[in-house]
DNA sequence: CTCATCATGTAAGGAGTTACATGATTGG
DNA sequence: CCAATCATGTAACTCCTTACATGATGAG
């Protein structure tokens, strides 16, 4: 169900066609929630046949189109049910948690290899989420600035404080992956040393 | 690919019916993989016809059946190559930080609503993982212990530090969680001390 | 005229969830 | 005899992934 109130956050904003969309999920909104256009065009249909959203047909040119999506009054009531309602928690299922839980069937080399990629993979999530929160204090964030623009002047600074909570909790969270990775790393020398 | 890896995990320490899977599943191992039976049956049948586990079938009483599952050598190696082949990380889908980036559209009672079930969520996950570290000390873990009767000395103290090291790694993610959660809490005091 | 970008989808399949369905054994 | 536990599944559905498929427009 999330991924339909993203969009619908999204879409909030302002009309946006799927493509545009689907470039949002490529790049800002993307490091906090990712989908690809395969899943954004049919959600889009469905969210439109249940009057969430409604889309106004443009041409562009002779031949080509394009569905400008905007959010119906039943779709803002929906996401802010959504946004009262309790969060449903998936169970967990961590890959990289797991496999260092059995990390003695590994070798040395492998399990060293399997650590510099995590942490590797957290430095990249790292600099992304990083780099959100720089467009946010610079103010170069084209999407929240529109959003800072249809946003009455009172509240302009709780949309940029929370957008910068929910980063700040990302970065934290990759930092701790990259710090444990690392103890990780330690932890093979000293295990290694003796025997093998 | 995981569930399968992690069933691989578990049987490598000795044989196991789905039934007796699936309890770890919603204990010890399911701290850090869960998975109900309603997948785990089918996975061991597509397991066995793939050649990974073989089953041995047993009778109980009068007309009672169990399958008691065990890793042959191509799982064996099938688990080997997973833990050297380079991990899959998924992209980032977080409900929980995509509706804090959107707090903002929420009343200040459900802001606070949200994080304090967050910061619950966590604590829940915290316990167990603690837990789980408590009985890794106490040698009170009975896959663990089971595990390390199966293994040579030199090699008994890396098995419990790598379990160690797995689940310091999810108590590390749950504190910071919380932390993060606390720090919204005082930030929904504060953006919201003004207006609304 | 060609390439990047705009634009919108379908199809097949894997992974996971929830609900349903059935029956045997063992201990009190 | 009754309840807890042992034991094994199926079915329908959602969500997500990967690959395929097509075509228009605008800038150089």
């Amino acid at each position: 169900m999330s991924l339909r109130n993203a969009l619908l956050a999204i879409l909030r904003v302002g009309p946006m066609s799927g493509y545009e969309l689907q470039k949002q999920f490529a790049q800002s909104v993307g490091h906090v929630w990712h989908a690809p256009d395969s899943q954004i065009y049919p959600e889009l249909r469905k969210m439109e046949i249940e009057g969430l959203v409604e889309a106004e047909e443009q041409t562009r040119g002779e031949r080509g189109r394009r569905r400008l999506y905007h959010v119906t009054e039943a779709g803002h009531r929906a996401f802010l049910e959504w946004m009262g309602a309790p969060l449903e928690y998936q169970r967990t299922r961590d890959p990289a948690h797991l496999r260092a839980a059995y990390l003695e069937s590994a070798s040395a080399e492998d399990a060293r290899a399997f650590l510099h990629r995590h942490i590797e993979q957290w430095r990249g999530e790292l600099a992304q989420w990083q780099g959100e929160l720089d467009h946010i204090e610079a103010h170069s964030n084209p999407m929240l600035e529109r959003r800072l623009e249809v946003t009455p002047e009172p509240e302009r600074e709780r949309v940029s404080a929370y957008k910068r909570f929910a980063y700040e909790g990302l970065v934290d969270r990759a930092r701790g992956e990259i710090e444990w990775a690392e103890r990780g790393l330690k932890l093979v020398d000293r295990v290694h040393e003796v025997g093998e």
